[in-house]
DNA sequence: CTGAAAGCGCTTACAG
DNA sequence: CTGAAAGCGCTTACAG
């Protein structure tokens, strides 16, 4: 193949291999860092030195140095340094879903706090689903990631083996493992939702139903109907599992449950959802069947995710600092120098405007 | 087990998967190829040719191989693969924002679409930052992806620089850019507003308002607000500096914007918003002031995420297919074949509850 | 202060 | 069908 160029930069052979460099043309390839060596007169040794800040070099050499890989737009590259530092300066997180604004959140809060610390993320939307969230481990552990983050979603035998096989640091976030001794950060839920319900007997509300989420759930869903359920009892007031109704944390599912609800209690008079997601659904269905909130019926949710701020009446909610959770996750990932323990966050009740106080 | 050495560097092949170097303390290290090769007594090329599943080999010593893969449980080093194939099957994707629920589907397009294809995708959250969104472009170029996709945001001319200096492919989702030939993927801005402005007007509302995002953004800003004025003028209807008010796309810049206008143009009768969060705001805004939406104020958003379903009235928008165009982004940007043209999606108006028609 | 050389874990002509 | 060897672009003892 023969190329006729008007105008060359530079040509420069490393091993047997030419660069050209030419304005105008896409055959330029990236300059490395025997470019840079070659073309300051100094070795790659030297070179590497200065790049990564380092002792052993004159001023006079730096500048040189300095001033080629200005001039040739150098820039290490981060795979071939990968391969010798045996760190990649990534990290991965599953999540089991993209779409709820509890997700963002927590996203948000890793990916500000892993860009602070100069990690990449990496995004793995595993839908809760198993053969997909085992591929993902594999890429993971593959890619040579730094550690990984899972969240919201209980650990599957298969996941914990899979987890162990790679050695690589894990941090739980939301959720927590029964056979391995992964650090988690949650909060705790059964105290949280305990306090949600007594937060409603508290405003004189004695008939009280649930939303809740997955039953099978050991986290976000078995403990907070737990909770809710010893708060009744504490209280004397009625359990019944008429009153409980399941969902999958989502919105839609969240009008479903309340559909249901009404039809199967309407004497409730109050109404704790396990997912703000779901309270907004209960919300919409409220307001297509024309129960006004708060005055037929109060809702206390549960995240205190944007949507809380945004619903219509605003929802009082269980608060979890969710982007916070996510900046710690990755504090603790990354810290070296002592083993991460786990860590429970505090929670706290927002109060808005879709409860109200019973005469 | 008790291992007490000092500066002893020894190899143990476990017939587990474990090699254990100790040099002071116990690293595990994983198998690498060069294990496989030797446990099977064949050299690392075959191994190689067989994980590519190339040729070049009898069924017999496959069969070896892939035993002893299985046996110590080995798993290629993507980073060393990548290295020499100059591919690390990673994408970058830059946000201007991680919290919206217009990001969430646009990444969860794009990871599915990746994962899909076997690629990893790397989320950026830029903030609108102009230093770290640099910043994100040199750390995506040191680490060697194989593309970027940028979204939302309208490119500076450092941007633009950054990534003709990278040679690497980019697709951009939902803006564009004035001085690249970059290929982009987004709807007609500007016939979008202007039919949304039309529905209105058919619904027979004469003075209607609009709660603008940014003035300056090329692209979802002013095209969009000239949309909705020519609309306006090609009807003969009012067009007035104090009905447009100007936000940030963002749910409390529409409560704000909402203000504003209940202020200064009390007499319109609709409303167009340049996004569903900055309608929602305006809905959390009119509830607040008692004002009926759709009975007293018509309103249609724009973008049609999850918001409008889960709004109180559900709202009527403009559609953007925003999760496909997550998905097409990371087709055209990973398809070498053919040079990627750029695509304008399809865009059409979804009828929910928040407009009335006028008598 | 500086460089030659080995090595990280792979792939890929090339030769047999 | 198979292996020796070079090389991807770095870093890091080691020696001077």
């Amino acid at each position: 193949m023969k190329i006729i160029v008007d105008r060359i930069f530079f040509i420069c052979n490393n091993q047997n291999n030419v660069n050209v460099y030419v304005k105008g043309l896409t055959i330029r390839m990236r300059p490395t860092i025997n470019d840079v060596a070659k073309q300051a007169g100094v070795s790659t040794a030297t070179v590497s030195r200065i790049i990564n800040k380092q002792t052993g070099y004159t001023a006079e050499t730096r500048q040189k140095v300095v001033n080629i890989i200005q001039e040739i737009g150098y820039k290490p590259n981060a795979i071939a340094r990968g391969l010798v530092n045996k760190r990649t300066k990534t990290i991965g997180v599953l999540l089991p879903s993209l779409s709820s604004r509890l997700a963002s959140a927590l996203l948000k809060g890793i990916e500000n706090s892993a860009h602070q610390l100069d990690y990449s993320v990496i995004i793995c939307n595993t839908e809760s689903d198993g053969k997909r969230t085992i591929e993902y481990l594999d890429v993971l552990s593959e890619k040579q990631i730094d550690g990984i983050i899972i969240t919201s979603e209980w650990l599957k035998d298969v996941y914990e083996e899979a987890i162990e096989a790679m050695k690589i640091p894990v941090i739980l976030v939301l959720t927590s493992s029964s056979h391995l001794q992964i650090p988690y950060i949650k909060v705790d839920d059964y105290r949280a939702s305990y306090q949600a319900t007594k937060y409603l007997i508290g405003r004189g509300h004695k008939e009280i139903g649930m939303i809740s989420g997955t039953k099978k759930d050991k986290l976000a869903g078995f403990p907070r109907i737990k909770g809710y359920k010893q708060a009744l009892s504490d209280n004397r007031l009625t359990i019944s599992e008429d009153r409980i109704v399941y969902g999958d944390f989502a919105y839609k599912s969240g009008i479903r449950c309340m559909e249901e609800l009404l039809e199967r209690s309407p004497g409730i008079t109050a109404l704790f959802a396990a997912s703000d997601e779901m309270a907004v659904g209960a919300l919409s269905c409220a307001y297509k069947k024309g129960v006004k909130v708060p005055d037929d019926l109060s809702i206390i949710g549960y995240d205190d995710t944007q949507d809380a701020e945004m619903a219509i009446p605003p929802l009082t909610t269980v608060h979890q600092p969710i982007y916070e959770m996510g900046e710690k996750a990755v504090e603790m990932l990354l810290n070296t120098k002592e083993a991460a323990g786990s860590v429970v966050m505090p929670h706290h009740i927002v109060e808005r405007d879709s409860v109200r106080t019973m005469e």
